[in-house]
DNA sequence: AACTTTCTCTAGAATCGTTCTAACCTATTG
DNA sequence: CAATAGGTTAGAACGATTCTAGAGAAAGTT
């Protein structure tokens, strides 16, 4: 479930999204789908990138962040004002925020359910139901 | 519940808080807290003191959505990247989220509960649980 | 391979919401 | 009504994000 296919897979799984496999996309994707679930900010993987020694521009990292959100391989999660986080798992799940770190963590799916949802507003249809569980410092 | 004193009381009440009824603050309360609950932006609530012959900087607003949330009269919401909302609604409750119009709308506290909610992380305390409802045209 | 079309990438400028700064004003106290 | 602590302001600064216009690369011909 974490890595099926480390880095061969990639190429087919941007084309299966419409998306051109080009060093960039390649090279971002790498980052983002190695093993485990991440939280990332645009800044941060673009760091990553750096660090790893891939020339990519910070335009192309919100580009392909937000096309690759757009496809369905990533989530938009926001927790704070004026910061976005992108989050590697696309299941049913919800968030732990820690107030003082600005760090997040996954609450896996089944943990946690939400009982009487009321009806979406005629003419709406529900999206996604984001639950965020602020917690702080014990003092 | 909604509105009990309409513009009296509201002296008092910065007061009871440890903020000077300054011009600038009671005229932003009026305009905040009149009947119903609302969920201003900073941009909108200045907008609307402008309207209303307030002379009040935008900092002045900002500064005062913050007091006024510090103070407990409101409550920050964040659903959107990059603009922050402040609800004058400070009992526990969650939010529709209309993504096509980018508004936002109670829903009454009693409507949805959490079954299951997990131990908060070791050192930690919840310090909240927000959920968010977001809602889509239905086509 | 050369050519063409279309998509992608880039640096830098621009924009957005928000916060900061430093000077000026005002409510409160004695 | 002077002193002082606190509040307000315009404008600059800021950080995150988006836009721009041109250069570069992938895919589709031939």
């Amino acid at each position: 479930m974490a890595n099926p296919r480390p880095y061969s897979g990639l190429i087919e799984r941007l084309k299966a999204v419409g998306l051109r496999p080009t060093r960039q996309r390649l090279a971002l994707a790498k980052l983002l789908f190695g093993p485990g679930n991440r939280h990332v900010s645009a800044e941060q993987l673009h760091g990553e990138a750096v660090e790893a020694q891939v020339r990519v521009s910070l335009a192309t990292v919100y580009n392909t962040l937000h096309q690759f959100t757009a496809a369905g391989l990533l989530r938009e999660v926001v927790v704070e004002p004026g910061r976005s986080y992108f989050d590697t798992n696309v299941e049913e799940h919800h968030h732990f925020y820690f107030q003082d770190s600005g760090r997040i963590e996954d609450i896996p799916g089944h943990d946690l359910r939400v009982l009487d949802l009321p009806e979406a507003p005629a003419g709406t249809r529900v999206a996604r139901v984001d639950i965020v569980v602020r917690v702080a410092e014990d003092r």
